[in-house]
DNA sequence: CCTGGCACTCGCACGGACAGAGTGCCAGTC
DNA sequence: GACTGGCACTCTGTCCGTGCGAGTGCCAGG
């Protein structure tokens, strides 16, 4: 049996008030707060379908209704109308990002201002390296059998990591040791870039092909085995709005997942391009997060997708709203990542 | 009145057994679990006279006591023996140590190490830039007005900025603002920085002079305004063990609270050197830790600090393994940094 | 100064009663 | 056939009253 129109509706109804009062609704408030059209005793044989069904269901006999996983699927997918930003969101969101100096700054105030706005837990992932093209090498002598070998990406990321070279360099070497790298590397993707180090050592002359070597690790490791993508997280004290009930009795295992990057990175990372992924309670992986939904979607300048953001909260979430103010933000660095 | 020898066994008897066991603790249960050579009746005498002093109070009439901040304060000044790290704390901090490749990953690996062995929160700040020296500026062009100015200090510290020129710089020109800088500033404590900056820019080539304005501008942000120092948080979980009681209701203010930096880093910075501070509860200035008590200590190589970590968790907290383990870990990480 | 004894105070857990919300079902109506 | 009004039923949350136990304060005696 097919669900009707109306069953819909109220179905659509209890969502959207068990989201406002966080509790159970049962048929006579539902027609009092609602214009459904017919009386709280045909509403009572509609959610009985659609307790069923297994969209909805009782926490205890003779309490309201409460939505499912299932049911906030099928609200999500086909009952959720575009909510708009409000104008005040349009200038907060304007309002927060005057005078970003770098890249750092715009991740951190992103992530803040994705927590205040949609009063949940927010993580936005740096411009993923794989992603990212090279745009300059740097090697800097901090003694004499040491390099500080710096990467600046094209999407402003800036990493850097110690060689340790296996005999005093002298500084003319360091020279052209930067020279070959930059040649070789600036302006490549990252993902490209394994069998072009490759090349690097193998066309070293033979007398520098130690350091070369060490130095070709050292990169290696930089692009892409120390795949470390980074990651920022706000607006974990919104975990506690409306008590502990909404993560059933303890925040301790969302805690915990929200300390591990890994987990925090599957969330939100590999998402298609303009798509916005709402993952509800079980559809979830990660054991942790059963009673957590995520809103995540990808952003970058222009079409490409260079990271991903996101936030996390109870799945008794207002999914529109958060949509909408995520799909917003990510818009907006988007944009702000273009300009440089 | 002063107490006698007699009371503050008492007091630690009753600290010692509050914090195992989270309840408030009578005077007949500690006649038995401690060899106090008296009877209950004497006992309640000294928790009478003790209550008064304000080291102890009754959660209710007929409850038993349990201890107040000047209670924990009186233990972990006068009470408190050194309680030395277990063998296989020793181990868990040489093993969690091998094999780290940079400041970020030391910081982030310390972090961890401390909540997982004090089972509390753990902040670790990052070296503190204005008592490190610089020991490069690197000047990389982005586009012709565009530099990208990476700094690199003695502690392995890696700060960029953007820095916008007037005009188009041409190389040779970069190479000669890289020189100057370098000239001037390396070697320099950051603290002594700002000055020399100024006598960069009156030492210029007035046709260079707009350059180096800009130039100096955005290192001074850098330098000292700037003064962002970053730090690393862990093991929020643990807030959660033993329920919210702890934290009298609710975690909100304190998980707001750490995601404030400048909180943090007001609780586990200006440290004297080789001191471990003690906040306890209202000793606190920050009306959200209330609540809670914060033990840090400054760490460095050899005997200078370089930046503070520290733990946080309840007031109820075991203070002296809390103690004995932020300094292990503290000395630890300022040999390892030491080594480089 | 310490101790045993005793009366007293509370908090808490248990259980019954009650009100309220909500349901399921049924017979009646359009 | 779909909707409605009505009714009996079920369950929860809450409020009280009670009893128990832990713990105290105080006092008289060693």
């Amino acid at each position: 049996m097919s669900l009707d129109d109306r069953k819909l509706e109220v179905l659509r109804a209890i969502v959207e008030d068990y989201v406002k009062t966080r509790e159970p609704v049962g048929s006579k408030a539902l027609v009092e707060r609602h214009q459904l059209g017919v009386s709280s005793a045909t509403v009572r044989n509609d959610m009985a379908v659609l307790e069923e069904e297994g969209y909805i269901r009782q926490p205890h006999t003779s309490a309201g209704r409460v939505p499912t996983d299932a049911g906030y699927r099928l609200f999500v997918d086909r009952l959720t109308r575009i909510k708009p930003l409000s104008p005040a969101e349009r200038r907060a969101i304007e309002r927060f990002m005057v005078g970003v100096v770098d890249l750092d700054d715009v991740v951190h105030r992103t992530v803040r201002l994705l927590a205040t706005l949609t009063r949940q837990v927010a993580v936005v992932q740096y411009p993923s390296l794989s992603r990212s093209a090279v745009r300059h090498l740097e090697l800097v002598p901090i003694s004499t059998t040491r390099l500080m070998l710096v990467m600046i990406t094209d999407t402003g990321r800036v990493e850097q990591r110690l060689v340790e070279m296996p005999a005093p360099v002298p500084e003319g070497d360091v020279w052209d040791l930067r020279r070959r790298v930059n040649e070789k590397l600036a302006g490549q993707k990252l993902a490209d870039a394994p069998p072009l180090v490759e090349k690097l050592v193998e066309e070293c002359a033979p007398e520098r092909r130690g350091d070369m070597v060490c130095l070709a690790t050292v990169l290696l490791e930089t692009l892409v085995e120390r795949s470390e993508e980074r990651l920022a997280l706000a607006g974990t004290a919104n975990l506690t709005r409306g008590g502990v009930l909404d993560f059933q009795g303890t925040l301790r295992p969302v805690l915990e997942a929200l300390e591990e990057e890994v987990i925090l990175l599957k969330l939100i990372g590999d998402l298609e391009p303009s798509t916005t992924r709402v993952l509800i309670g079980d559809e979830n992986e990660i054991d942790n997060l059963r009673s957590a939904s995520v809103v995540s979607t990808g952003y970058g300048p222009g079409a490409t997708i260079v990271g991903g953001l996101g936030v996390l909260g109870p799945t008794r979430m207002d999914y529109p709203g958060t949509i909408a103010t995520v799909r917003a933000v990510a818009r907006y660095v988007g944009d702000l990542l273009a300009q440089n």
